[in-house]
DNA sequence: CGGTATCCCATTTGATACTG
DNA sequence: CAGTATCAAATGGGATACCG
């Protein structure tokens, strides 16, 4: 499982845990509300030994915990932490893509909404630190305060973005 | 690899592509601007019958196209397409994640910044459709205009939220 | 319910060699 | 450069059985 490619990058960090689609399917029922083994089981049809090792191994990273539920510690709830809580951001934008690229507009299973007026979110764009929203072209990467030196050296060439000629 | 896992859900569909680590990397390249079989093939350290795999797929998917350019039909750039381009807001979601919660603030070795002021991107949070700053809790999920009777039935006792009890 | 332990099979992987 | 072909080895997957 554990490979880090480019120890610098964010991008291959997060597939390190998140690089298995079993996991984002664990976290997706987590968002919607499941909490106990059987039942992420059963909805995303796992197998136990590979639920269980995936849930292991998120606990692991902080992403979930695990609370007995009494029971005399026969049943237990997975909840997501905070920082499984802030994975959000990134399903809703896999959700959007998913459906204007795969599903299409007026074809969508389901929405994601606003809980109180019922209306789909806004799609999820890139904004500078006033809010301003920024075409993809617009998008850099630049080094970080610990940016070792190959990562300095493959940013100055390189652009995130997508626009550029030959 | 397809597997298909309720077909209604966005997510499931978009791991049936993007549910394999290489695939995501390969995107990442292509959007520093890597063009050429080889470029991925050296950048991520990927063996070439598999980067040969996974790029013939992501042109099936209308992710990336391939372009002769010139000296006689042996050489190509990979490009991404429209499709592949918006595909990046899930990138920055998930590249703001790693730098929060595997870097942490301040020790980030790669930030996602404004071209022209050269500032950090704001981070990406959902909003309603008048722009406003939706907490996490605010997020639902709600059948959208093709919910099979599955769906509907599975979203009626969800809550894609996060705050509720047990 | 909430797992662990095996086992075996299918698939994936990555190295090497080869090609136009 | 840009692949295809082959293949042994490792890995992952799922079924089954078992347990507190």
């Amino acid at each position: 499982m554990a490979r880090y490619h480019s120890f610098d990058c964010p991008i291959a960090r997060i597939l390190n845990t998140f690089g298995d689609h079993w996991t984002w399917l664990i976290v997706r029922e987590a968002f919607y509300g499941k909490t106990r083994f059987t039942e992420f089981q059963r909805s995303i049809g796992i197998a136990k030994n590979l639920l269980s090792e995936r849930l292991a191994h998120l606990i692991d990273e902080g992403i979930f915990e695990r609370e007995d539920v009494g029971n005399r510690g026969t049943r237990y709830a997975y909840r997501l932490t905070e920082k499984g809580r802030t994975l959000l951001p990134i399903l809703i934008a896999m959700y959007q893509w998913g459906n204007t690229h795969v599903f299409g507009d007026g074809k969508e299973p389901v929405l994601l909404v606003d809980r109180k007026s019922k209306r789909p979110l806004e799609t999820i764009v890139p904004r500078d630190q006033e809010g301003n929203v920024l075409s993809l072209s617009e998008v850099a990467a630049a080094p970080g305060p610990k940016a070792s030196k190959e990562t300095k050296a493959k940013l100055a060439q390189s652009v995130l973005s997508v626009d550029r000629g030959v």
